[in-house]
Order: structure tokens, then sequence, then C-alpha cells
RNA sequence: GGGCUCUUAGCUCAGUUGGUUAGAGCGCUACCUUGACAUGGUAGAGGUCAUAGGUUCGAGUCCUAUAGAGCCCACCA
């Protein structure tokens, strides 16, 4: 308890830092297997490793920290696992981008230099996020942080995908997909970004063969035609049934089409004849399938025409040869008419070129044997979402779910442990040489490895058991697998949370689990119990935060301005649970107030403890509990109170409302009232050793003030700790958070503290409403309704010096007539504040029939309700009673307010 | 096109299963530097809870429709 300065305004800077340091170093935050204890663990949804820390991560870590700090502080064995994703597409970019500026590029570099290339950038520039997580003050366990291209996060890639295709769960295929020609890769349906776009929607003639008839098709990609291989209509559309079964000419090229009949067609739009092109739709391709239609691929993976179209379009880029192609038509006649059509373009999330659907080989995971338990972990309840209106979107992801192209024709990433042998079989496997004993073929012989990369996402449904150690058994995967919650942003609720669930329930099966048993059932296979997911931050405009709207704050700056409690108090603030967050940077000023509020109530306690103590050494083990006043019990069934709401809160997720429970109660019940209340007795006649059991009362409910916050705000209340007594070198990170134990709410205790507040509340409404300084003492006559009441303003006729400045009170009688006053009524006491120049008698006129014109139409309302009967015969009595209550004193209080108002004349 | 969410004070938002006089923060007005804090204190003004119906003794809360804002999925030639 070293005596020092504490400055008026307190100063993030000279603490943060300080503080972090030391937990970090003292392994504070470091988790082992401790079967004595209960674990509790939690993957960080990792970062890309070219990431830098967003507000989104603040919002999403922030949550994770206050989880993790508030379970480890109640004895849980907490385990918050960090790590960064290897990111392939975004880290070969930055990558690509880097080598474009030094005037080369990867093919320049081969395969090999290139990764190593990237591997160098990583570890100069990666990660960058994650040293930034501890400005934040996130508690992960460092020691344990994992990449997901780590040696053994790829043994696990690979453990997956050998067990996945020998079951017959991985296979290859020709498929469509969607093809960026600039990067020359397939993308999955989340990496292409749809926006409208105003393009045209051209009809063109097709020649019937046989008769004089010709159909007309509609298209907006008028150069697919070339890859054309049927014409198809609607069954029962009547103006087409006598062509089907018979052939059109493929106009240019001349390819004979068959005309087909299939329901997916909507005889309402453009022509109702539409023309199929198997190898560049997604929906002709499955067309293609049901029909068996040739596919023509007329692309090449540049987006240029191939050699399959006539000569005089090969090579064209796929635009250049549209426009050439509707000059072909028109000049032939078949280009009937051209309108303007808005549709849906699909991009690049990265390059923004159009996407193209491409048909080529691709790796795929069946999906629909791994959503099967996935779906029902999540309807049976075994994993919660919160909120769960997720649920629904979930289902209906998982019902219709359809298979996972997880090759990528990039660099960067897990290669796919595919080997061909010469003569083209192929066989997964862990190594050549198992794959040479699969293949059956002698040791040395040539094998080739699959040249594609698995998706990213591939690595990251495996994090939560990759992480501790599978495909080794270990005690840490039994011990902290199942994991417990999982704080991650809706939108990748189906790339990410739904693979994790069935990776981890299809790769866990009978690992052993908590009991060293094989695991089996439900709770045992899920990855996580809760999934909470998170807002999403926007700017004041409800703009999402982009780097190019440049309206996303750097949390940095606003940890360096604000603070990172300031942050992260504000952050959880003003996240309600499934609701958006608008959010600017000045909002911060709610939490470096309530920091700056806190420090200064810290303050004030110990500048008392110094003064009334001394240099003695104080202990904050035990709750004095001798020399109760009412302020005394009152807060500590506040505490009790406060410490069920906040438990209560959090364990529903509802961050937002926990953090307005201390924020209420440290402000407003501990500043407001209680200190000043406290200042009675430091300032007043008692002793010296009540003096001390006092002060140290007010410390003892301070500290555990302190550890209710400290997961949402960790470095005030850490510093702010260390100075209150002498900790042995003990953090508040393991502290004991508070249980209320040994405290009680106690209702009458808390209404009778009501009371003395509203007394207060109504003389100094008196005052101010009445314009009385606040340096003027006040004499106050009061007629109390029973002797209780009155004891109150006898015993704590200090409170009222101390806060309203009331330096007399004199009981009146009911008989009595009060001197001419401003009046007011609590519950049933009349308290009367004597005019005697103070008060302007008109002002007060006005006060008094404002109050009753309020009240009397709060009276008229109750009595229209009571009198309606079948509110008085269908409503519960307590609800009938508490109304007549509540009539009964309005008028009561109506008729005193008129007495007071009659009596100002 | 399918699904979901939101609309409450000038602004940003709370408001649990329908039942006190609908709350908070910021902003605004007035007063106050009173022995922690002006990043503070005290008091005050400000809301027919988007609109229209319905259920109910009773609706900010439940149902339907409408208007507006937004999100997710699909991506129709």
């Amino acid at each position: 308890m070293k005596q020092q300065e504490l400055s008026k305004i307190y100063s993030p800077k000279d603490v943060e830092d300080k503080w972090y340091e030391y937990w970090e170093s003292h392994k504070l935050f470091h988790a082992t297997v401790n079967k004595d204890k209960k674990p509790y663990t939690v993957v960080i949804p990792p970062p890309n490793v070219t990431g830098i820390l967003t507000m989104g991560h603040v919002l999403n870590n922030t949550i994770q920290d206050v989880l993790v700090r508030w379970k480890r502080m109640q004895g849980f064995e907490t385990c918050w696992i960090p790590g960064t994703d290897h990111a392939g597409i975004a880290t070969q970019n930055a990558v690509e981008k880097a080598l474009a500026k030094a005037g080369t590029n990867r093919h320049e570099l081969g395969r090999e230099k290139f990764v190593e290339r990237v591997w160098e950038w990583r570890k100069e520039y990666g990660g960058t996020i994650i040293r930034q997580l501890r400005k934040l003050g996130a508690s992960c366990d460092w020691d344990r942080e994992r990449f997901t291209m780590d040696e053994g996060l790829s043994e696990a890639v690979k453990e997956v995908f050998v067990r996945m295709f020998d079951k017959g769960l991985v296979y290859r295929g020709k498929y469509i997909v969607n093809w960026c020609p600039f990067h020359q890769t397939a993308l999955s349906d989340d990496e292409v970004d749809y926006a409208e776009s105003n393009g045209n929607l051209y009809y063109v003639k097709y020649r019937i063969e046989g008769t004089n008839e010709s159909g007309i098709v509609a298209t907006t990609r008028p150069e697919t035609i070339l890859g054309d291989t049927a014409v198809c209509v609607n069954p029962k559309d009547e103006r087409y049934k006598h062509l089907v079964g018979r052939t059109a000419i493929l106009p240019i090229v001349g390819r004979r089409l068959p005309i087909i009949a299939d329901d997916y067609i909507d005889s309402s739009f453009a022509t109702g004849m539409m023309k199929v092109t198997p190898a560049h739709d997604p929906n002709d391709f499955l067309l293609g399938q049901r029909h068996n239609l040739q596919q023509i691929n007329i692309l090449d993976e540049q987006g240029r025409m191939n050699e399959a179209v006539p000569k005089q379009y090969e090579g064209l880029d796929r635009f250049e040869c549209r426009k050439r192609l509707l000059k072909d038509l028109e000049s032939q006649g078949l280009l009937v008419k051209t309108e303007p059509h808005v549709h849906n373009v699909g991009k690049c999330y990265r390059c923004g070129t159009v996407i193209e659907p491409y048909l080529s080989d691709q790796w795929f995971v069946r999906m629909k044997p791994l959503a099967k338990p996935a779906l029902r972990v999540v309807q049976n309840g075994t994993i919660r979402f919160h909120p769960d209106r997720h649920v629904k979107v979930y289902e209906n992801w998982m019902n219709n779910i359809r298979d996972w192209c997880i090759s990528r024709q990039i660099w960067w990433g897990h290669r796919i442990p595919v080997y061909y042998a010469p003569d083209g079989t192929y066989a997964a496997a862990r190594n050549e040489a198992e794959a040479r004993t699969k293949l059956k073929l002698p040791d040395g012989s040539v094998l080739r490895q699959d040249e594609d990369v698995l998706d990213t996402w591939f690595s990251s449904w495996l994090w939560p058991f990759s992480t501790l150690g599978w495909p080794k058994q270990s005690e840490d995967l039994q011990y902290f697998n199942p994991t417990d919650a999982l704080v991650t942003a809706p939108d990748i609720i189906f790339f990410w949370v739904a693979r994790m669930i069935m990776a981890n329930m299809e790769f866990l099966k009978g690992e052993p689990g908590r009991s060293g048993k094989p695991r089996t059932t439900d709770e045992e296979l899920v990855p996580f119990r809760d999934v909470y997911f998170t807002s999403i931050i926007r700017d004041l405009q409800g703009r999402k935060m982009s780097k190019s709207l440049g309206n996303s704050p750097d949390p940095l700056d606003v940890i360096a301005e604000y603070g990172a409690d300031a942050l992260r108090f504000t952050v959880a603030y003003l996240a309600p649970l499934g609701q958006d967050v608008l959010f600017a940077s000045e909002k911060c000023e709610i939490g470096r107030n309530f920091a700056n509020k806190i420090w200064n109530a810290g303050r004030f306690l110990m500048l008392n403890r110094t003064e009334i103590c001394g240099d003695n050494q104080i202990t904050l083990d035990k709750l004095p509990t001798e020399h109760l006043d009412l302020a005394d019990r009152w807060i500590l069934s506040r505490l009790a109170g406060t410490i069920k709401n906040f438990n209560d809160a959090l364990s529903e997720f509802h961050l937002n409302d926990a953090s307005k429970i201390l924020y209420d109660f440290i402000w407003h019940d501990f500043c407001d009232w209680y200190v000043e209340l406290v200042k009675t007795r430091f300032y007043g006649e008692e002793s010296a050793e009540v003096k001390q059991t006092v002060v140290v009362r007010a410390l003892w409910v301070f500290d555990q003030a302190l550890r209710l916050l400290h997961p949402m705000m960790p470095f005030v209340t850490e510093e702010l700790w260390q100075h209150l007594t002498d900790r042995k070198g003990q953090s508040l990170v393991r502290a004991p958070f508070p249980t209320g134990a040994h405290l009680r709410i106690e209702p009458t205790t808390e209404e009778e503290m009501t009371f003395v507040q509203d007394v207060i509340n109504a003389v100094r409404n008196i005052r101010g409403e009445n314009n009385i300084a606040p340096s003027k003492d006040i004499h106050l006559q009061v007629r109390a309704a029973g002797e209780k009441k009155g004891g109150v303003f006898k015993t704590y006729g200090k409170y009222l010096n101390k806060l309203a400045r009331v330096v007399a009170v004199e009981m009146i009688s009911a008989e009595t007539k009060p001197k001419l006053a401003s009046s007011a009524v609590v519950g049933d006491t009349e308290i009367f504040v004597p005019l005697e120049g103070l008060i302007d008698v008109n002002a007060e006129r006005v006060r008094l029939e404002k109050e009753i014109s309020r009240i009397s139409a709060l009276v008229q309302s109750i009595e229209t309700k009571l009198a309606n009967a079948s509110f008085v015969e269908r409503a519960p009595k307590t609800v009938v009673d508490k109304e007549k209550e509540k009539l009964a004193n309005f008028i009561s209080n109506a008729e005193k307010l008129k007495k007071s108002l009659k009596h100002l004349e």
C-alpha cells in the first residue's frame, strides 16, 4: 500500500501497457489441464494474418475477453486460444502486389520460391492484429497461439482430407464453378459479390430444322451461344408443345440442338424458350445433367474464347467476342431485338472482375452426410445460438446444403494431398510413401501431387480441435474440447460455424473425451455449446464500416485517445444482442468518463483511508459488519442485487445489460449516494474506531465493485485494486469473482432508503424550481404519516443535511398548520419548505397546480379503469387491488397538494 | 423471388413471459467550482412508442396489413 499522489484525471496510458506486461509475463492467462477445475474454453475466430484490427474485431474480442475473464475469476480453468488464418487468396494477393511493385510476378519466381516469399512476408508483416489484441487487453493464452499453416494444423488438414477421401466424402468432379479469369482460380459462392448491373437482354432467332418456323431465345450473355447444346421450353407451354423433340439450328455455328422440355423453364419470362449452355451456366449445367446434354467449354482460363468456337472468334476476350457475335447476328438478321435488362452480375470479391461460370475439375466435399448430425445438435439445443433466430437460417441452409468446392487454383495454402501415378490413377495420402502403397507403385517411382490448394476454410473448420493437437491424442484435447462459447459474426455462420460443427462431430467420433472414454454423445461431440453472433458495427449513418468509405476508426487511435477500458466498456454498453451498433469514436466518452468516475471514487476512498487509518495496514479480506447504518445496509443490499443481475445478464450473453447494471450501481448507487452519505460519518462526530470500520467497509464494497467490473475494464480496475491495499503479489485477473454469498437483498432496507432518497429529491426539486441557492440553508417542516417514517427524519437528518442542506427538521402534527411554504408529498408524508422570503408565491402556485393536474389525470385514468366492470371481474385480483391502492394514494396526495395550494392564499 | 430484423425523447438506444406514472446516455435549459471527480453535481424541458385495423378487462409489448430502413439466402435465361 504505497502512498502516492494519484492524478485527478485517470490516465490510461500510464497503466495499460504496464499491467498487460505484468499479466503476460506472470502467465496469468495460461491454461493447463487441471482436473480439479472445470474448463472453460474459447477459440478465437482466427483473423486473417494480413489483417489489422478493426472495430469488428474490437467488438468480437471484447465480448470474448469479458466472458473469459469472468469465468477465470469464477474459478474455471480458462483457456482462450488465439491465432491467425493463412487466408489463401487475401495473403497471396498482398504478396503479389508487393512483387508487382518490385517488377516481377509469381510466375517468374516459380511456386516454391513464391511460397517462401509468402512465409517471409508473414514473418515480417503478418500477425499485426495479434499484437494489437494485447492493446485491447485480450487475455489470450499466448503460449497456445496457432496459425492455420502450422505444422500441426497442416497435419490435421491432411488427415481429414485423406480420411474423407477414403470414405468417399471427398470426390473430384467436373463442376460449374465461379471462375475469376483474373486470378485464374475458382471462387466459392461466398467469395463472389453480386451487384445489380444494367445489361441487355438479347433476343436471338434459332431456326427449327425441317420447318419454316423458328424459335426465339433471350440471353444476357450472347457469347455463350457458342456453347449451346439444347433449347428448352416448359412442358406445359402450349405455344411450343409441338416443337419438343425437334431440332433447332444454332446460328453461326450450325450445330443441331435438341429441343427439350423441363419444368425449370418459366414460360412467362421473355419468350419462354431458353437456350441451354451446360458448360457456362450453373442452372443449365443441372439441366444438362438431367437431360444428358453435351457440355462444350468455350473459354480458356483467362476468359478468352478457346478452340471450340468458330475460327473467327477464337482467342477473343469474352466481352470482345460478345460484340463481334452481336454484330454478326445482326447482319444475318438473327438478332430480333435488344432490350435493357437489369440483372445481378457476380464479381470477384478481391479484384472485381466479372466472374464466369466455368466448367472445370475441382475437388468437392459431400456435405449431406455431415450436415445431418450438425443440424440435429442445433435443433435439439446441444448447441445454443444467441440470438436464437439464427437457428432458422441455419436449418434452412443445412436442409438445402450443396457440396463444397474445396480446391483453389492458387499457391498459398494447404496443397491437396492427392498424388497421381503416371497412368493417371490417383490416391489421397499423408505422404508420398503412403501414396505409392495405395497406388501399388514401386518405391521411388515418380508421383505428381495435385497442383491445387485447399480452400482456406478447409483448415478453419478444424480449428476447435486442430488447435488442441489433433490428430495426436492429448490431455489438452480431452479436457478443453468441446469448447464453451464461440463469438463470431453472423455472416460466417455457413462457411465457418456450420462447418466446425460438422467437422468436430465427424472427426472426434471415438476420440477419448473428458471421461476418458470414446466420445459418442452429441454433448461430447459438439465443438462448442453457445454461439454468440455479434452485432455488425456501422457508422452513425448506419453504413457498414469499410476501408473505401474511410468511416472506420482505427481502434488503436481510439485506444490512444480514450483508453482500452473506455473502448471496451463503450462497445459492450452499445452492443445489444443481435442488433447492429452505430459507432463513432466520440461514443467512447461514455467509457472514458466512467473510468474517470471510478478512478476518482477510488481516490476519494483512499484519501480517507489515509486520513483515518494513517499508515496502518488494512485488510479487505472480510466485510466489517459493525456499526452499520441505513446507507451501509442499503449499499450491501444493492451490491447483492447487482451481483445477481450481472451474473444473470452475462449468462444470457446480454453484455449491454451487464454493463448498464454495473454502470448504474457504481455511478448512481455507489458514487451519487453511498459515497456522499458516508461523508456524514467520515466528517462527523463518530469515534476513530467507527470511522475506521466505515472506511474499510466502503473500501470492501469498492473492492467488490472492481472485481465485478474487471472483465469489462481490466486495466483501471487492476490499477485501483492494487492501490486499495497490499495485494502481496496477487492480481485481480485471478481474484475470486463476487458471489454475494454473505450478502442479502433486503427489500425493507431498500424501501426505507428509497423514502429517504425521495425526500431529498423532493427538497432538491423545490430548491431547483424556486431557484433557492444551494448555499442557502433550509428548515423543513414534516408531517409524517406514521411514527416509523417520522423516526427516519430523526435518525437520518444528517443525510438531509449533507445532500439537501436541510439544517433543521420540525415534525408537525396533522392538526398543525404549516407555515407559508413550498410543499411536496412523498408517499404519505408531507414536507414543507417555509417560504420566508425564499420563494416566489406565484411560481409555487404554478408548480403545485401542475403537479395537481398531473395527479388528477392519473386519478381519472384509474377511476375509468375501475369503473369498467369487466376489468374488475377478469383482471387478476392482485392487479385490481394494486390499482385501488394507487387510486387511494393519488387521491390523498392530490388532496394534500390542494390544501397546500389553498394555504398559499 | 424466399427468409429475417428494425421503426420508442432532437440524436443513439434499453424496455424480460401483455398489468406501477414508458427509461438511459448524449444534446438542450437553469443553477452550482460544496473538503473524489467540470471526463463533475443538482434540477428541468422533451415521447398520442411508424401508420391502420384486430385479439384482450388491459397492447410499446401479441396478430394482420401498409409505409419506410436494413440484413441474409437464391441469383431466372
